[in-house]
DNA sequence: AAGTTACTACGAACCTCTTCGTTTGTCAAC
DNA sequence: GTTGACAAACGAAGAGGTTCGTAGTAACTT
């Protein structure tokens, strides 16, 4: 039978900052990790490993220990978490509305006119879909 | 000459909680606050008075001492912090993509034809305001 | 074999967030 | 004036997040 898994846990500021290294990059090993970290930002390598550990226990990333250098790996993809996030921030600061969400999100900062063709585009798409 | 305040820093999950209050009652006692919270979770009273207490440090509400009893108001317009957590998350989880963003909401819950007219109205108005 | 390097594991320190019990102060009514 | 109601202030505890130093271990080099 099928082992029964709970979704994880949000994920807070600096375990997004690694899934999307994760995403990026695909399965990594810690070094790998930290080191598109370090581009960013100095971080100690033991930091990284930390961190990846206990998002292992939490279940936002697997684990392979097969090798000596563990590989780590997202276990949600990028998609799914950012629906959560954005359905989380919809609901606790937006009452649910998607409009003001998308109000927020254009004038947080310049949204070219291609963009805003892409998301008519989407619109258009997304109705089509839920017909 | 004027005070240079820095913007107050992003809310948590129960500060935000508050402020929703405080933006659909306007500036409350820590009583009113209470009550309205309370119908959504039960919470002691002096738990809803700590957190106003440094949420005014933060900068988040302003504090009107005049009357024995205090009266908190939130700091910014509701529009100007959904912008920042808009902003935020939009930097943060969707490398910028407003594209992206706005797929995940929609995902996120059903939305009505009638919000998807308004958006692409709100959409149309928008490239008119940035023409 | 000894030394060097690369990795994981562990533990601790420090901070913030959240919650609540207790204390202190103020005002009004008896 | 004493009491009771209601308010702010304070202190502390517990949980979670973030960071890093140190220790232990496996593999590689000479």
């Amino acid at each position: 039978m099928p082992e029964l898994i709970p979704d994880p846990p949000r994920p807070t500021d600096a375990e997004l900052e690694i899934l999307t290294v994760l995403w990026s990059r695909g399965p990594s090993t810690v070094r790998e990790v930290h080191e598109a970290i370090g581009f960013r930002k100095p971080t100690q390598y033991t930091t990284v490993l930390k961190l990846l550990q206990i998002m292992a226990e939490k279940g936002l990333v697997r684990r392979d220990e097969k090798q000596r250098a563990h590989i780590y790996e997202a276990s949600q993809p990028c998609e799914w978490t950012q629906r959560q996030l954005a359905g989380d921030l919809l609901q606790r600061a937006f009452s649910g509305s998607a409009k003001s969400l998308m109000l927020g999100a254009l004038s947080a900062r310049r949204v070219s006119k291609e963009e805003l063709a892409e998301l008519r585009k989407f619109l258009d798409e997304y109705e089509k879909g839920t017909r």
